[in-house]
DNA sequence: TTGAAAGCGCTACCAA
DNA sequence: TTGGTAGCGCTTTCAA
């Protein structure tokens, strides 16, 4: 599976004598400081059970600097039983800047509990091959097993992962679960336009592959919230937009919710290419709240999203490291705040 | 540092008994399968160097499922002398969709070919002490390390790494240099503005920390291309944009180089808002050509970028890793291409 | 205050 | 075809 280069046994090398070209460990910092492994290991991590003199304590910095060790992070933590990696999923699609500077914000936080965040990408594994894949790794804490089963979790805490938490719409069994269920998004959006006297709504939903997983809830939420959807499918470039800005025409549609702000302000500037009047002839929503809806005129109405605060989520973890039992199975609690924004659009 | 749960000092408990709470390990398998350690090994991993009957690979596999064994990635890379780590940067500061849609389909690359992607933050740390922290992971590639001096690729260099590739605009030794200069972008555009006889142009610089890295080399590549600058600094919100767009007029600027469309869309609106017609009182250029320059009116005029691929990118790495003294010090070569997109705002 | 040595989990050599 | 075993680099107990 991985092609190891035979430099070690080519020459059975006289053992405890360093070689050159190679990467320096403790025994030769050791051996350059004339004291043991064990002392080496004192000083460089300040081991306060043990007292070592002065002078030892300097000759072995010396002899670590001049030789530029760097300890071995593998060795380390294959000694200490456990390691401080946290496994973060690498979305399958650019999910947009809210969601991407969320996961900035939380590797952040994380690094400097000084936890080692690894991005890992799912890449075509089904759920329980995923959770292998990432157990190899012994992750002590594992975020957003999206779409993982309760096996593909027990494997994780079995290898070892003391905290496993899971965002997304419905609670996994033995994760902790931090709801986000998008179904709100568009519950909020189709209020909004019901009041507006709006019964029949248009929903844009991206062509591009994967946003389905939020698109779809938010499409569910507008339904239930009692309104007759109309699903629109677009993809994200100009002339599709002229086509699905024509068909909203055709279908006499007076309202419209779009999946997030960038497509509701691609569909809105069809339609007025169009010679349709927003929001008179058609009211149009978006969600996430970007920057960009402000400056649209007419402004656009939208629908904010408050996830956690990277720093909060990163506390989490930290708190459910250091004490797993304590809430094992925790009551989920909705960590997708959802508000209105109602400006001209709509 | 780290904390280490005691247990298994607590009790020497005899060896090679199997703890039932643990997590079970290839002797484990062993024991189930009445088999060594070596030949599970030989099993689970394929080894073609060594036949194995049938009925004892049943029996190995059959043992690792029913215990759920899954291999320890730190105690194999440990073993191999090598890992399948490649190291990436954690921008400090969200950068926009062009550098995550970037990273995003980097990684995922990275992952097909089989490597594990780290994002490491750099958290404060100087370059050298970063250069260390990363060393100890002992990657076998490390992406972009932006601001690192000879000295951090040589450590990284020393503890394995056998491709460090940098993205920056200038080459650093001992790494492979790919050269991202922004002051390119700066040059293009104002090659078109002096080109439509503007010699006074307005340079919007974010006042957002972190983006500088890129604003500054556009802003010198504007002046190098010979124009007179006037750097505008913008936060990203809608009150200071009017502010600058108040001061676009008092100093009778008549074109402005937005850092990019982004900035470029907020400013827009905001000279609209007070009566300015673009292009005809000031003309405007963004830079990054996203979609929404195409959706403004007037349309925008951008500069557009293109970086290497994920997948070129991806693939350099495996050919280094594979080949590393190939090109040990390889002529830098120019990675960011540049092109104007002239619309109708300039 | 320091050193010797065991052992974390794994793979690959060598011998049977 | 299989097993024994050394050893990757590190920390920590125990003994000196």
């Amino acid at each position: 599976m991985v092609q190891i280069p035979k430099q070690h046994s080519a020459q059975p090398a006289a053992p405890h004598k360093s070689v050159p070209g190679a990467v320096p460990t403790s025994a030769d910092v050791a051996r350059l400081a004339g004291v043991s492994r064990a002392t080496v290991s004192y000083v460089l991590n300040n081991t306060s059970a043990v007292r070592i003199s002065e002078p030892t304590r300097r000759r072995v910095h010396e002899a670590a600097k001049e030789l530029g060790y760097v300890p071995h992070a593998a060795a380390r933590s294959l000694r200490a039983g456990h390691t401080r990696i946290v496994l973060v999923p690498t979305p399958d699609v650019p999910i947009g800047p809210l969601y991407s500077t969320f996961l900035n914000e939380l590797q952040w936080a994380l690094s400097r509990l000084d936890y080692t965040v690894v991005q890992y990408g799912r890449v075509g594994l089904s759920g329980d091959a995923a959770a292998r894949a990432w157990a190899e790794l012994r992750p002590v804490a594992v975020l957003g097993p999206v779409g993982m089963g309760a096996d593909g979790i027990a494997v994780l805490r079995r290898s070892g992962a003391r905290a496993v938490i899971t965002l997304g719409p419905e609670p996994v069994e033995g994760a902790h679960a931090l709801l986000t269920d998008h179904r709100h998004v568009g519950r909020v959006a189709a209020a909004h336009l019901l009041s507006r006297g709006h019964r029949r709504i248009g929903v844009v939903m991206p062509k591009e592959p994967g946003l389905d997983t939020f698109a779809v809830p938010r499409l569910e939420g507008v339904r239930e919230e009692g309104a007759e959807t109309v699903p629109l499918r677009l993809a994200y470039d100009e002339q599709d937009a002229a086509q699905v800005a024509a068909q909203v025409s055709e279908l006499g549609l007076g309202a419209v919710f779009a999946y997030n702000d960038e497509y509701a302000m691609l569909l809105m500037r069809a339609l007025q290419d169009a010679g349709v009047d927003i929001p008179g002839d058609v009211a149009v929503m978006g969600a996430d709240d970007l920057m960009l809806g402000r400056l649209l005129r007419p402004r656009l109405s939208t629908v904010r999203l408050d996830l956690p605060s990277g720093q909060e989520l990163a506390e989490l973890v930290d708190r459910l490291v250091r004490e797993p039992d304590q809430d094992a199975e925790p009551e989920p609690r909705e960590a997708l705040a959802v508000t209105l924004v109602a400006r001209e659009s709509a």
